[in-house]
RNA sequence: GCCCCCAUAGCCCAAUCGGCAGAGGCAGCCGACUUAAAAUCGGCCCAGUCCGGGUUCGAGCCCCGGUGGGGGCACCA
């Protein structure tokens, strides 16, 4: 049976909008960043692109509603807008996939990223996909390779062997950043060290500029963020000062933030696992330190981590000089020094600090205070402040000093005598980046025997991973599958034309994506790395939005190369994400989802079920952005019926597309007009939640409206439901576009234009002043807004005449024109 | 152990400058439509803002002290 429908009975069928729009919005391709009117501003929209582990989940659909409401806003008020797309394509996990089932990482990777493509696609993401770039491309990666040689051409890039972080799940070796508590970042496992060479980054010298330029972000970025880069960075203030040694020609340096504790200092230790223990030791001690030294190895970080465990160490029967007073030292190894922080020796005074003190008492180790602590004070440390004592030799005299003075004055002492100095210290170390695994950009570096490191000439970039599948991705002995590619490995030399071998080794794929914000910018690009005039034109990044799990690691890497590119000149802004948004996590009856608790929900079902637009709603309206959304409260079903309600506005308007509402209902004219001047507020302070409740208020006022006498045919309802529709068009894409048609207008309204707010609607002919007695509400006027005070007072004043009665009025205070409130005595 | 954030109706959340606690949604209840149900539409109920102090004419908002939840740091000398 086939039958017309009519206008008013029309269905809103969600699967049909879907379908009916996507391919109309792939053919016009409206969202290209440059197609905005000549001289228009340009903002780039970044959100932080995806790993292709399979398809979208929850958490992407997040993260792609709440920026898409900005790109989408930027581009219906006139912006030109940049909005890219990509993918963080090397890593592991394709790695892992190809030796499971004998195939190829490059497969699985590009398969997965073709299944997000489609789902990105579906989900309505007003990206440019022109830009679309993958990591693991040949024509990516050849200009990671690139960088990475710029920065080696100025000494940032270095090779050195020291103990380092290594996961024996993952085989590979980990940076600092990537070992949390003690565990591997990725896969949990309990991390171990080994002494390796490997490839390091030089992120140590710009520590201080990574730290200062914080500054220009606090407004922008969330506070805990910079909080934890600010902590990782970990700045410290204080001095180095040399010990001499007996029986060592040379002194050994110590880094101290409390120089004025000196006279304090009853022994010295040095980390166990640094060289200087084991050159230090004597031979009689040797047999204990050794035995020690075995028991310290085999303890994992997660033990050493437990700060209340026992403060063990030896004696290495040797003894230090404390230079101020002269005194005999001995000389301890022990494992709560760490041997790559400061020079991974310490001078330990236990009077002033408690890890100090308690390997004193462990040790039966002599204890002087150098502050006076309070009367009361009853611990064995004290680390406040006070008065300076037993603090003095024949040529300084620290005591009573405050602990500030002191420092000052004993630092200008040390300098004198040239065995100290005033530094800073950093807890940032530098970031390795070479990893023992397959799929990864290869370090454009060959090793010749007689030429030593030498780098890939630069026309013979990419240095291109050979073909490896299924067990030949396999490690051995903990050298990168790469080692078993003699064919690629073997290579004559650049520079002498020897038998040279090429590093084996990939890079972090951190080192990927701390730069594929300015490849966006000319991904096409065959002849540089980026295009300055475009980078110049777009950079920095005006909003970034993206998960706070990279609140370190990638932001800090990014900011990094940002610096480095600015130093090289090919860049000219210090700080490459003006602005900062850290989404929630969306988890489900109060718990993150996993497979383990069985309670994931799946993205494509909440589709299939309710349509991309409601799941899009849901997700923004459950709340601010960065909170985090429990997916059990949260009711798409709903998000569904009020699209439905809103969509069938569009059916109610009879007046034709362009009729004037200047003569229309002026009551909706005003809630229209106000409601977008509300939401262009919020959107600008990114309450995405608010604009949508609005939103829904405007539509229940449109619909009383039509069905209250206004009528379809009034202008004004036209106007209203136009609101709608665009203010609908940032976070439910296809509704709207499809509310667009029906009130005659072409696609996209992605494209359309935002409504200009007419201010003679937003003033209010009268409001409400609220009379209060003691605070308490006691009588309501109707007003003009712009009432004088003493008028308003007079009038209130006669309203509330019998609450006031026989009582003096003691005080009055107007808050014209909205509320009166009369103290009487 | 130290630092930061949060706490408003059964639930998710609003509330410009310190000025009427409620905008929006979910759930619930009643009604209309229906043979009935679903869907839809209309209406209604619901907290005095975690607890205890303080400042103020006036506090959800500011200050102090707790409780509960979340997050960060944690042998970094």
């Amino acid at each position: 049976m086939s039958s017309e429908t009519s206008e008013t009975e029309a269905t809103y069928d969600v699967v049909a909008i879907q379908e009916r729009w996507r391919p109309v919005w792939e053919d016009l391709d409206a969202f290209r960043a440059g197609t905005a009117a000549p001289g228009a501003e340009k903002r780039y929209a970044l959100t932080m692109f995806p790993y292709p582990s399979g398809d979208l989940h929850m958490g992407h659909a997040e993260v792609f509603a709440l920026h898409d409401v900005l790109a989408r806003y930027w581009w219906l008020r006139g912006y030109d807008v940049l909005n890219p797309i990509g993918w963080d394509s090397f890593g592991l996990p394709a790695e892992n996939a190809a030796i499971r089932n004998g195939s190829n990482p490059k497969d699985w990777t590009y398969a997965n990223i073709e299944t997000q493509a489609a789902s990105i696609r579906r989900y309505g993401v007003s990206f440019d996909w022109s830009r679309r770039l993958h990591t693991s491309d040949p024509e990516y990666y050849r200009w990671t390779q690139w960088l990475f040689q710029k920065f080696y051409e100025r000494g940032l890039a270095y090779r050195k062997a020291s103990p380092v972080n290594w996961c024996p799940n993952d085989q590979t070796v980990l940076a600092n950043e990537q070992v949390v508590g003690g565990m591997c970042e990725r896969c949990g496992a309990v991390v171990t060290k080994r002494e390796l060479t490997q490839w390091f980054f030089k992120v140590t010298d710009y520590a201080q500029r990574l730290l200062d330029d914080m500054e220009g972000l606090k407004d922008t970025w969330p506070e805990r963020v910079l909080t934890m880069q600010r902590n990782w960075i970990g700045r410290s203030e204080g001095a180095h000062v040399e010990f001499a040694i007996e029986g060592r020609d040379e002194p050994v340096t110590v880094f101290t933030t409390r120089p004025d504790t000196l006279f304090g200092a009853t022994f010295f230790v040095v980390a166990a696992d640094a060289a200087l223990a084991a050159e230090l030791v004597t031979a009689e001690q040797r047999p204990q330190f050794e035995a020690y030294l075995e028991e310290v190895r085999r303890a994992s970080d997660i033990e050493r981590l437990a700060s209340d465990r026992p403060k063990t160490g030896v004696f290495l029967g040797r003894h230090a000089v404390n230079p101020v007073n002269g005194e005999r030292i001995g000389i301890w190894a022990a494992d709560y020094v760490l041997a790559d922080y400061g020079t991974g020796a310490i001078m330990a005074v236990p009077g002033g600090d408690e890890r100090d003190f308690a390997f004193a008492q462990a040790h039966d180790l002599p204890v002087v205070h150098t502050v006076q602590p309070p009367a009361d004070f009853d611990g064995g440390a004290y680390t406040g402040d006070g008065v300076t004592i037993n603090s003095a030799n024949d040529e300084i005299d620290l005591n009573g000093l405050d602990v500030e003075t002191a420092k000052q004055r004993v630092l200008g002492y040390l300098e004198s005598k040239g065995v100290g100095t005033g530094t800073i210290n950093f807890r940032l170390r530098d970031w390795l980046l070479s990893r023992q695994r397959f799929w990864g950009a290869p370090i454009p570096i060959i090793h010749c025997p007689s030429c030593g490191e030498v780098p890939v000439p630069q026309d013979q970039l990419p240095v291109v991973l050979p073909d490896l599948e299924g067990d030949e991705l396999k490690q051995q002995g903990g050298r990168s599958p790469l080692a078993n590619a003699t064919d690629w490995v073997n290579v004559p030399c650049p520079r002498c034309g020897g038998d040279a071998q090429r590093d084996t080794d990939t890079m972090d794929t951190f080192v990927d994506s701390s730069w594929y914000f300015l490849r966006y910018i000319s991904p096409q690009d065959d002849t540089q790395a980026f295009d300055p005039e475009g980078v110049r034109a777009w950079m920095p990044a005006n909003q970034y939005v993206g998960g706070v799990e990279h609140a370190i690691l990638h932001l800090l890497y990014s900011r990094f190369f940002t610096k480095v590119l600015a130093d090289m000149g090919m860049i000219d802004f210090q700080e490459p994400f003006t602005a900062l948004l850290n989404q929630g996590q969306v988890i489900n009856q109060g718990k993150a989802m996993s497979k383990s608790l069985g309670n994931g929900v799946d993205l494509g079902k909440m589709i299939d079920e309710f349509g991309v637009d409601a799941v899009r709603l849901t997700l923004v309206f459950a709340g601010p952005p960065e909170d985090d959304i429990d997916w059990a409260d949260m009711s798409p079903g709903g998000s569904l019926r009020f699209l439905q309600r809103a969509w069938r506005l569009a059916g109610d308007v009879t007046s034709a597309p362009g009729a004037d509402a200047a003569d229309g209902d002026r009551d909706l004219r005003q809630a229209t007009h106000r409601t977008v001047r509300q939401a262009e507020e919020l959107l600008e302070s990114h309450r995405f939640n608010v604009v949508v409740a609005r939103t829904m208020e405007l539509v229940n006022t449109t619909r009383k409206a039509i069905d209250s006498g206004v009528g379809g045919a009034d202008p004004a309802v036209r106007e209203a439901v136009e609101a709608v529709a665009l203010l609908l068009s940032l976070v439910a894409p296809y509704t709207a576009e499809d509310m667009w048609e029906r009130l005659g207008h072409e696609p996209t309204i992605g494209r359309a234009t935002w409504p200009t707010v007419d201010e003679s609607l937003l003033a209010q002919e009268s409001v409400t002043a609220v009379v209060q007695v003691m605070g308490k509400v006691r009588a309501r006027l109707e007003v003009s807004p712009d009432i004088s005070e003493a008028d308003l007072q007079e009038q209130a004043l006669a309203a509330i005449a019998a609450h006031t009665e026989g009582r003096a009025v003691r005080r009055v205070i107007v808050r014209a024109p909205s509320l009166v409130n009369v103290v009487v005595g």
